[in-house]
DNA sequence: CATGAATGAGGCTTCATTCAT
DNA sequence: TATGAATGAAGCCTCATTCAT
């Protein structure tokens, strides 16, 4: 029974997810979730206490899983350097398509929270470590520059792509349709790194 | 008899942007907002429809006002060209340090809207509009890239300071809490204009 | 609407009453209230915010109706010492006849609580203050033992009307039915007047 | 094996006691009285069927051990006479005393049935039918008036004894406190004893 | 016999909205 | 226009009980 248990579990969990990315918490009805998983809806609160618990769960899941793709990361070495800008970018945007809950997930998490889960800094902190150091020989190269910290370079990519991916509806109406079709992701790209050089 | 509903009328909206920039569509109480506004709540219903709509007023006000702000934009010459980067970041750093609901309503209009409503196009053209020419001046004058479209370069600096007023929470565990501080506001801004020459 | 409010709330306490009485507080269903009292659902919660406020509330008003009989004992004289502990049985007897969710809801009252509400002395100490004085006489005109207190007497007498009341079921089966038919109840004053001589 | 069954059923039974007589049958919920007696939910459902049959084998056993003790009654005789009243109200008492639960389900028994079950008259009977003869003799003697029968007699014993056990959370607070201390038990007997010769 | 997964009915409570004075 | 009573749909959660391993 454990294995009839696990998959009971996932399957709410992977609706957990859609729904409360789609729909927020507040948004989420409990028995549509429980319908939608085709779970009881006992199991549920068997399973994750409440909804509350229920979204943190889904919210690690979503994190953890976007996460494992900046394992990746770690491979770079100091011959990507003249890329890094490009290569940072293309993979943020690509997390982002691959896993369209993050962005979401994230925005609610921002909308309605007083204070994130301890559980974020680690979780990105692995391949940062790694960046970091890059980012220091990078610097001492020249190719980026010593008034300009690793802190403020990052971030700058991530709002980039995070705004790219999450603020679609408003900047495709404010700013312009294209830079949202998969063409205007690579040109993007392409004048980002420019722009940062 | 008509000023005393006007005031009303208003009492409703600023509250209602209040509540729904902190709490959500889902998360508002139409009791509360009844209650916190000190008016009928039947009046709620009488000025604005229902909750839906009120939410939208709540919305276009909140767009409206921190545009406004864009049409000091419009008085920014050739002589700003250099400095143009640094003035537009401090700019909208600025705007939504005056209306903190501002990132939420976008937020909140991101994750729970299917399209934006069409006046969200008019009301950022007008300052775009200036702006657009002035980077076209900036780029014959070698200031700006040619390969970087106007379009990217608004995209990237609206990212950026849209991601520093929302994501917060998050990225204050994530990246550094240390960029939230007043003092990081202003290197934040030194920074990404090196970052952006 | 005062007026249709004031029904209402009153639907809701004298069911409340009924139930409560009948079912106890963890049997009672709010549905089956609102349905039983012909009011909506929402209205119980709008007058008495729970159901636990509910049963507080069914409780006093039961408690202050069945002790506004004692009233009556206020009249009470000297010329009556004789015949006192009679007429206290029968008049005790009496409220229980005549209040018959009394002893239900002492009953639920002190299988439930961990302590009694303030306002069960006050209620009570009305007709004892003036019983107390009466039975001081009683003693000094030697119908009443020195040795016996006004606290054991009104014990004793309050205890043998409430169990008649409240243990006719378990009683009837394991002393005598008798006792509690109409007969029965006058038979018993009779005797334990004798009783208690 | 058969051993170890017992021993869980017993584990049921007293435990179901326990629960039952404080929380009464709606408030007990079957999982925490499974956690709580460390057994198998199923064993609850195999020994006992369901949870009203096992709320009346938890009723029989808690009527039984106490009636158990009024085994002891039947060694009275002629030469107690004098003390017979306050006897019988120190061992109702006392009865009380180590069976916390009696009183609970007594009450709960008396709230919830329409019939009382058959056997409670056959537990209670074998010590009455010594005691009504051992009182028809005290009667013969003048010890009791030939007006009062044993049924009055012994009724306002046990309503007394009862009242006292089950009553203290109400009558503590309308009476006095003071009289269900242990000194108040004591003085309870003595002063009844005056009260009824 | 033990375990814990599964079920479905139903419990308490709250919400947006409309009605009646 | 202001007030607050009324409504009914629906939200979250829990329970006793049965099934499957």
């Amino acid at each position: 029974m454990q294995e009839r248990a696990r998959k009971t579990r996932e399957k709410i969990l992977a609706t957990a997810i859609r729904l409360f990315a789609r729909d927020g918490f507040e948004g989420t009805r409990i028995d549509d979730l429980a319908t939608s998983a085709q779970v009881n809806r006992q199991r549920i609160y068997a399973y994750f206490g409440n909804k509350e618990k229920l979204f943190e769960a889904a919210m690690l899941e979503v994190f953890g899983r976007a996460n494992a793709e900046d394992e990746k990361l770690i491979r770079l070495s100091k011959t990507d350097l003249p890329e890094l800008t490009a290569i940072l970018l293309r993979h943020y945007l690509n997390v982002h398509r691959h896993h369209p809950a993050l962005h979401r997930m994230v925005g609610w998490a921002n909308l309605q929270l007083k204070k994130a889960p301890l559980w974020m800094k680690d979780i990105k902190e692995k391949s940062f470590a790694h960046l970091r150091e890059l980012y220091r020989v990078g610097q001492k190269q020249g190719i980026f520059s010593e008034r300009v910290t690793f802190d403020v370079y990052i971030f700058t990519l991530l709002a980039v792509t995070y705004f790219h991916a999450s603020n679609r509806i408003t900047a495709a109406q404010t700013i312009s349709p294209e830079l949202f079709t998969g063409e205007g992701g690579k040109s993007l790209v392409e004048q980002m790194s420019i722009l940062f050089s």
